[in-house]
DNA sequence: GTAAACTCTATCGAACAAGTCAAGAATATG
DNA sequence: CATATTCTTGACTTGTTCGATAGAGTTTAC
């Protein structure tokens, strides 16, 4: 059930992105993003051009180079994100709408495990078709201002 | 996000076991669990003696030997057993209670995506913990004695 | 005692994940 | 225009996991 590596990597790159937002051109470089959220430099190269060719973020080359998100944040939900890094949020593939494809079981239409990886499928994305890089960045700017909360210490 | 085969069979052959489970000593031979649920057998006794040493089932060696739950199935959750076959339920460790890891971001405490990710993995937690075997067995009766649902082919 | 079943350990190939490298192309700036 | 800077592309490495197979051993019903 876990989330990649890279997948993680994606959705910190695209948090910073997303905080960095601007109607203009401005652009974040990829040495910036791997410095500040500690990804290594030559692997993020590879996940923000994966994340290029599905349409998320946009690049400039050269000195004055970077990246960009290629829409408002708030037009991009995790879903996307992790989709195109990831594959299917479903479970198993049996239940994804997206990536649909039939498992082994004798009967999928009376299989009992089916039904309950369904619900599961359906309140994973409804997490994160719910949340957007702008939800998540404004979460970021509520919980700097947040004096550190010893709470967390306990996990 | 994905669960591995290993862990689906797991799931499908608990369900077997489930759906036999009786107070006497009966036992499933693995054969039986392999054919039915096209699981290779091979394999399959591998997945079983993990379940075994994770004190989810018991074993009777010898000619009328087998498999059983060793407990009542209504005491045994889905994510347990996901838990000993594939480790935590959490997408990213950083969030897991029982097997939490640091991270590699620069403030987890202040990390939007752990508040997200926290949140899915709750909403994890909470269908594979409410689910149990005996759950399993009673909606697989249900789903055998339906007629088959059109809708189930148009996914 | 013997055949049927599980037990245990080892191994295998393929795929995948994470990370690295090198050579190339574009561009702002002096 | 030269150059340093930055993205681009694709290949490569290294280690691990996944799915599966194999074989020798052990237990038990009959």
């Amino acid at each position: 059930m876990k989330l990649s590596v890279r997948g993680e990597y994606a959705l910190r790159a695209m948090q910073v992105l997303a905080s960095d937002y601007q109607e203009d051109d401005s652009v974040v470089r990829i040495q910036e993003i791997s410095e500040t959220q500690n990804i290594p430099k030559r692997f993020l190269e590879q996940i923000l051009n994966d994340l290029k060719s599905a349409g998320v973020v946009q690049s400039k080359r050269g000195v004055a180079g970077g990246y960009r998100l290629k829409r408002n944040p708030n037009q991009i939900t995790l879903a996307e994100i992790i989709r195109h890094i990831e594959g299917p949020l479903a479970p198993v593939s049996c239940v994804s709408e997206k990536y649909y494809e039939k498992c082994s079981c004798p009967d999928e239409s009376r299989c009992a495990i089916r039904a309950v990886m369904k619900e599961l499928r359906d309140s994973i994305v409804h997490v994160m078709e719910a949340t957007t890089l702008a939800d998540l960045a404004e979460r970021s700017r509520a919980l700097e201002q947040q004096p550190l909360n010893p709470h967390d210490f306990m996990i």
